[in-house]
RNA sequence: GGGCGUGUAGCUCAGUUGGUUAGAGCAUGCGCUUGAUAAGCGCAGGGUCACUGGUUCAAGUCCAGUCACGCCCA
């Protein structure tokens, strides 16, 4: 029993349980008080620099997890090339305006009206401030290195300064004009919204067949069918398809003009039991139609609408109200159709300027509601009464199918004609010779310039951009960022670029605020440019700009603007932007656009793209699922991290190939943490082994190193080139596969196991310990470095284990990797004696099973005759026996009826203190139960231990 | 409905230009060990490569279609 306080058995005070939820906000502590962040960049001070841009996630609720595997894939990143040796600044930024802020405040202040823009204004700026807050904690407690004392946020009036200054260079160049367009519009909210703000639901509408009257044919009418009655006050004119064939039906006494491929299904609709065609029409005919407007004292012509007129759904023509959908007003535009939209911001029916009086709507249908409630629609009532009275109602159903919806009051949108101010999408500067690239085709060529990683996200912003209408820019909110424009005495618009200029000044003293706490004149005052000799303003615009402005104008106001992001040659342009797939008609979208045009390139050079986060049934996360208990905890980031600790979090995000969905589950979670145990106890076995290690005493050189040694350090080296590589291509699940099974097998498996014997039993300074002592050094180094991009607080804590070590923290380190070289006769030995080994092990398991041994070290090996292996393997006897880790391993030649492979029991005696079975064990008469290694050891520490150089 | 993706063992991933019985780690089961011990080692089971059809001597790998899921759009 005393002969065990003679080995040297491990020991080490890296605990085994990480302990991560209590332990990591410890180390998070040490390294802010040490300022560990800014430590490492002004190390780095002069190194080649390596700039991520952050998208501002949304100043909003807590982390949710997708939000901060987002920020985790950032800092893999950015600790990566921090230890290749770049500087690799890391700016967070937040996006602090828009409306879901202004939503959650007014709802909290529901004080009536709510006050002044400017009051609701603080209050929002408050909301995000606080909300910051929150979330910088949050992040941070992620191990997310950055410069969290000093983010950006896109309040800061600096920043909206920039914005301003940003935009009045589009305005310069003349890309900005105002228009009436059919823009989407929330009823509730009483605002436009972006193409970003509408989701998509499903939604019953009042789906109905109408009889328009055809002029100068009594009895005749055409069939128009529409899923938004409440439109037809706006009709203006219909379309049809010059490719379709048309019917004339007769049904009792009345003949309808409809398409003759849907005359069937229209007959089944509206229960047509007798009906017949009584002639065929085709395009032609229909060009000089004119037809009478059903309750209006108008009347309205056909056009041609091919790319919109389907055969699948209606009767074949499409009513048309150029106020009220975006093919509807292109077909106006086309046909100098006024873009009429009789409905006011409440979302009732009005009588417009647009039109003579009287030959609009019926004074009956004003001021009803387009706004449902219950499904129903006062408009779309009224309108249906003014059919129905009419006897134009053919027939009327419910109509399921996905429509727009406001994000924030999750009502039907509704799409409304309306002033807004855009961005020209198709521009080209006034003057430009014939044949000069618009806006949008120098967009499209500046994407071919940029890396898209995975490479079809190229396609898909280009295929976002060569799709997308003029960017409505402007809102009715309070708060964002102004759009400094005025109105002069008839209305008319006043936008100038030395205005907004002025304006960009005044804001950055002032904040943006200032602009809502003025008043018109007062504010001319300021920003009238010298020399105005355009009109005076009446009073000034209370519009916003869309926060798609504000998050795309950052390269500007952040990356050229923080001398540690800065770029060369060109300010405003970085190296990476690293998020979410749906960004590529946000965020990538709007940063390319505003950067190209106010900037003249795209502010990145290549754009990473991650998948979204789903749940284990492989489907989006999804609210009402929380709201049922369907996942075990919230999916915020905390909840994780107070469950699982961070580092087990970070892999989890590393395990998983991030390109595609990303699954989060307690089954995912479970596994992961399975494998940070693992990782976790093998870095525990090296550092316990080497509680008596001083590399500067005890190191040996490569060439004296044993061969099973150098056989490790040299697979090790390869590990190491494999994670590099997977690292340079942003594949951390490939570092995550290759570690973990590196780790499981050739290390647990098969050193870390092999070395046991030497490591507890040799002599603590025989030079085969310090040997593999050496080793397991250098490689708990290495998996640090190589471990410490994902485990941030793990491998920090490890590498305080390692003596001898390098200063500073693993963060702080140079990955430098370094290579063992072995000889091709070196490697081929000892891949000989593993493919040997691989062959052996089924035979000792078989006398495993066969209840000739137990362990491996109860057995005697016999080989026989002379197959290279075993020849290779005689001449490194001692070395293959170790790798066997039996007690007795015996060559003899090969003879007649004999199995070249016997395994047996192991002669002698069992040493009480290795464990082995030798034939000297009891040899000495002092020591009468250890073998002769045994005794010799004992007798070395003993004489160390008199001498007094004992460790 | 359209665009862009994805679909290989319970889980996460490999599967080079199409070529022998489809691999790994983890998890599971069964053993071993008890000097890495809320650890360690070994062995075993487990896949009609989403589905259908095609091209080919040969397809997880190429083509077409279908289905499911995700993002974006209508």
């Amino acid at each position: 029993m005393e002969y065990k306080n003679t080995l040297n058995l491990p020991r080490t005070e890296f605990p085994m349980k990480a302990d991560l939820v209590t332990r990591e906000p410890e180390r998070l502590r040490r390294w802010q008080t040490e300022r560990l962040y800014d430590r490492i960049q002004a190390a780095r001070a002069g190194a080649p620099v390596f700039v991520l841009h952050d998208g501002p996630p949304f100043a909003n609720g807590d982390v949710h997890i997708g939000t901060a595997l987002n920020k985790i894939l950032k800092d893999f990143i950015l600790k990566y090339k921090t230890l290749r040796g770049y500087r690799a600044p890391y700016v967070p930024g937040w996006d602090c305006h828009g409306l879901p802020i202004e939503f959650k405040v007014v709802q909290e202040r529901r004080t009536g009206s709510g006050g002044s823009a400017a009051e609701i204004r603080r209050a929002c700026e408050a909301y995000a401030r606080r909300f910051v807050e929150i979330q910088r904690q949050q992040f941070q407690r992620l191990g997310v290195f950055g410069d969290w004392e000093r983010p950006y946020l896109t309040l800061d009036p600096a920043y909206e300064a920039d914005e301003l200054r940003l935009f009045a260079d589009l305005v310069e160049q003349g890309m900005v004009y105002r228009g009436k367009k059919p823009v989407y519009w929330s009823i509730p909210c009483r605002t436009a919204l972006a193409e970003a703000e509408v989701e998509y639901q499903e939604h019953v509408s009042q789906s109905v067949y109408v009889k328009f009257p055809v002029v100068g044919r009594p009895g005749t009418y055409l069939l128009i069918w529409t899923t938004t009655p409440w439109t037809l006050p706006a009709n203006l004119a219909v379309a049809y398809n010059s490719n379709f064939h048309y019917a004339v039906v007769r049904v009792g006494e009345e003949d309808y003009l409809l398409s003759a491929l849907l005359v069937n299904t229209v007959a089944a609709k509206c229960g047509w039991h007798h009906f017949q065609i009584v002639r065929h029409l085709d395009a032609d005919h229909l060009r000089h139609v004119t037809y009478q407007h059903p309750f209006c004292q108008r009347t309205g012509r056909l056009f041609v609408g091919d790319a919109f007129v389907d055969n699948v759904t209606g009767t074949g023509f499409v009513h048309i109200a150029p106020g009220h959908g975006l093919e509807d007003y292109l077909l106006g535009l086309e046909h100098g159709l006024p873009i009429y939209s009789p409905v006011d911001d409440e979302g009732r029916l009005i009588w417009t300027d647009d039109l003579p009086r009287e030959v609009q709507m019926p004074s009956d249908l004003l001021g009803k509601s387009i706004l449902e409630k219950h499904g129903r629609s006062e408009a779309n009532e009224a309108v249906l009464h003014e059919l129905r009275v009419r006897k134009l109602l053919l027939h009327e159903e419910n109509y399921r199918h996905s429509y727009p919806h406001c994000w924030r009051s999750k009502t039907p949108v509704i799409f409304r004609a309306m002033y807004q101010w855009f961005i020209r999408l198709d521009h080209v500067p006034p003057g430009s010779p014939p044949g000069t690239p618009t806006f949008r085709e120098r967009a499209l060529a500046e994407i071919e310039k940029v890396t898209w990683i995975p490479a079809w996200g190229k396609n898909r912003i280009a295929a976002a951009v060569k799709a997308r209408p003029d960017w409505c820019i402007s809102r009715q909110r309070a708060w964002g960022v102004p759009i400094p424009a005025f109105f002069d005495a008839r209305g008319e618009p006043i936008l100038d670029a030395a205005i907004v200029r002025n304006t960009a000044r005044l804001v950055e003293t002032h904040g943006s605020n200032i602009w809502f706490e003025r008043s018109a004149e007062e504010l001319w005052a300021e920003v009238r440019p010298q020399g105005w000799s355009g009109p005076d303003p009446v009073a000034k615009s209370t519009d916003t700009l869309d926060v798609w402005i504000d998050s795309g104008s950052s390269s500007r106001a952040v990356i050229a603007r923080r001398p540690e992001l800065r770029g060369s040659p060109l300010p405003f342009q970085c190296d990476l932007y690293l998020e979410g797939s749906d960004q590529h008609r946000g965020w990538f979208q709007s940063s390319l656009l505003l950067s190209l045009a106010s900037q003249g390139a795209a502010p990145y050079r290549t754009v990473l793209t991650h998948g979204f986060m789903v749940d284990a049934d492989r489907e989006k996360i999804s609210k009402s699922r929380q709201a049922q208990g369907g996942y075990e905890r919230p999916q915020t980031a905390e909840a994780y991290v107070q469950t699982w600790g961070a580092d087990v979090v970070r892999l989890w995000v590393a395990s998983q190939d991030f390109r595609d969905d990303i699954v989060v589950s307690e089954e995912r979670l479970a596994k992961v943490a399975e494998t940070y145990r693992v990782l976790r106890n093998a870095l525990r076995y090296q550092l316990s082994n080497l509680y008596d290690f001083d590399p500067a005493r005890h190191a040996v050189p490569d060439e004296a190193l044993t061969g099973l040694d150098r056989w490790a350090l040299d697979v090790f080296g390869r590990l190491e080139a494999e994670v590099l590589s997977a690292y340079e291509q942003y594949e951390f699940h490939g570092v995550y596969q290759k570690v973990s099974q590196f780790v499981a097998v050739e290390l647990s498996a098969v050193y870390h196991d092999i070395l046991k014997d030497r490591l507890y039993t040799d002599p603590a300074d025989s030079p085969r310990r310090r040997s593999s002592q050496t080793a397991l050094w250098r490689m708990v180094q290495g998996l640090c470095r190589l471990l410490a991009p994902i485990l941030a607080f793990t491998a920090d804590e490890a590498w305080e284990h390692i003596p001898g070590r390098p200063a500073g923290s693993v963060h702080e380190q140079h990955w430098q990797p370094t290579v063992l070289k072995r000889s091709q006769e070196e490697v081929e030995t000892w891949d000989n004696l593993f493919r040997l080994r691989d062959r052996l092990l089924p035979e000792l398991e078989k006398a495993r099973q066969a209840k000739i041994i137990g362990k491996a070290l109860e057995a005697r090996v016999i080989l026989r005759g002379d197959d290279p292996l075993i020849c290779c393997a005689r001449k490194q006897a001692q070395a293959f026996q170790e790798l066997l880790n039996v007690s007795q391993l015996e060559f003899e030649p090969g003879a007649n009826g004999q199995p070249a492979v016997e395994v047996t029991h192991a002669a002698g005696e069992k040493c009480e203190r290795c464990w082995h079975w030798e034939l000297d064990v009891g040899r000495h008469p002092a020591h009468p139960t250890l073998c002769g290694r045994c005794v010799q050891a004992v007798l070395t520490r003993a004489s160390a231990s008199s001498s007094g150089t004992a460790v």
